[in-house]
DNA sequence: CACCAACACCTATCTGACAAGTCAGATAGG
DNA sequence: CCTATCTGACTTGTCAGATAGGTGTTGGTG
């Protein structure tokens, strides 16, 4: 590692430090787009590729954003790109489904609460029109799309960052789990009128009813999964992918277009 | 985005994932050391710089290592790491210390109170030589490094790797606002002791106390932070690295060689 | 047996080049 | 004068080949 540092003049990290102090936090780039590849890195005297590696890791953290043709734009941070490594290396670790639930239905109880403080009329109403949605669903994956974002939505209402991106952390789990509870008709009809009794309470302000509907909504999981419960949440949503969307697409391209279509901007409060 | 597609046969996501299956996931590689970069570009079709950047993606999600002359190794996931992204995200946001506050309160609430019911003997000797370490400890930084380890073990203990997840996602904003609580000795003088407290109930196995301790203990700095509470964590963060740290190494360092010498190995759980 | 030097690997990086997308401005045709 | 088209100068993305520097092994020498 050190020897890396002694050889050339700049390490990559330094050099991301040094740029979006520059370009992200600083006031250039007003317009949003960042000089070229080639005059930052003659700029910094490095080469051109090494410039890349460092802006494909601004990149990641979606910091930035490039085109081809066009350039690199500066880009508002997004809760949700910002998780998006996360939720990976849950895959990878041995987290269960229980595991999930416990964490789950703590953060979204307290998510439900606090959304009962705070929630404005705009809030409402985007909830409300998600619950429709769900309602008129038909399919297994627009369910869970609407699902989801009504979640998303109950977090944004809490117009707290933080818990924002945590729950931004675990909502492609969250999404996993959703399609299979949702392919459960059972399940669904015991599940589904909670989501109401949760948006009732916040909009009657009562912060500690929309805690136990969304307690109740969230352990309901814990009957149902039986079997799957202390299984690791890997399997399920390798399951999940197979069976469910048979390769059409990634989960995460339709988890991401169902966020924007319900307009759940996590992240630019 | 569909151009580049139909230029190259494969996308980089698609060798990333296909790389992912093989030999993290896979059983190959069984040693952890994987084929050298040329060996696999010339495998899948690909240019070397192709195949690089692939896996520095997978470096950034804590999948790999790579050690020059040596090889890359599949790595064993890293919570902590995997989380590093959100904290620089969370930086930029509007989030203020009373927004981490409250989602850190409700978070190492549950830890505390899972944590009395699932810690192991090993566990608690581990807490109680970082809380020793604390009264010990010289100088600021010690002091916060065996702060930090102190709740990032209690949140080990709770065995729960996605709450593991989420307290790691925080740590670094943890630390950064520990760094400005310790030093004012009237707040510590009131929080320190309750450390002790939640240990005690923890190992009487009294979760309702260890919650209510660690309860207590948290929103202390909403009494010491005043004006600062809702400033955003971004300043804090930065003064706090003018005044305490004066570059002499980063926050980051700081934080993961105190997890490292706490042995918190978040993760691998 | 101990040591050490040459060697064969590895990653990290640089150079120079070309493909492909994008956009503004010149230019030709109406 | 207006409009449609085309050219050229940008941009990023990708590539092959070369070099630097680290690491571990192997075989020869003392």
């Amino acid at each position: 590692m050190k020897a890396l540092q002694k050889r050339i003049g700049i390490t990559q990290d330094a050099l991301a430090q040094s740029l979006t102090e520059r370009f992200i936090f600083g006031e250039e780039a007003l317009d949003g787009l960042m000089p070229s590849t080639r005059i930052l890195a003659e700029e910094y005297g490095v080469s051109r590729l090494f410039l890349r590696e460092v802006l494909a890791g601004l990149q990641r953290q979606g910091l930035i954003e490039t085109f081809p043709g066009k350039g690199v734009y500066v880009r508002k941070p997004s809760m949700l790109n910002a998780a998006r490594n996360v939720h990976t290396t849950i895959r990878q670790s041995t987290a269960t489904a229980r595991d999930l639930i416990e964490a789950r239905g703590n953060l979204e109880e307290q998510c439900a609460a606090l959304a009962a403080e705070r929630a404005t009329t705009e809030d409402i109403a985007q909830m409300e029109f998600a619950l429709k949605a769900l309602d008129n669903a038909n399919g297994l994956i627009p369910m869970a799309q609407a699902d989801i974002a009504f979640h998303s939505l109950l977090a944004k209402s809490t117009h707290n960052p933080v818990l924002q991106i945590m729950f931004g952390s675990i909502t492609t789990l969250a999404f996993d789990t959703m399609l299979r509870s949702l392919s459960d008709p059972e399940i669904y009809k015991e599940g589904a009128p909670l989501h109401y009794t949760i948006l009732k309470a916040v909009k009657n302000r009562d912060g500690l009813a929309a805690r136990k509907a969304m307690s109740k909504h969230i352990h309901l999981a814990e009957y149902s999964y039986k079997n799957d419960l202390d299984r690791e949440l890997r399997e399920i949503a390798e399951r999940i992918v197979k069976d469910v969307l048979q390769s059409t697409s990634s989960i995460e391209e339709i988890l991401s277009s169902a966020l924007k279509e319900y307009s759940v901007d996590l992240g630019q409060s």
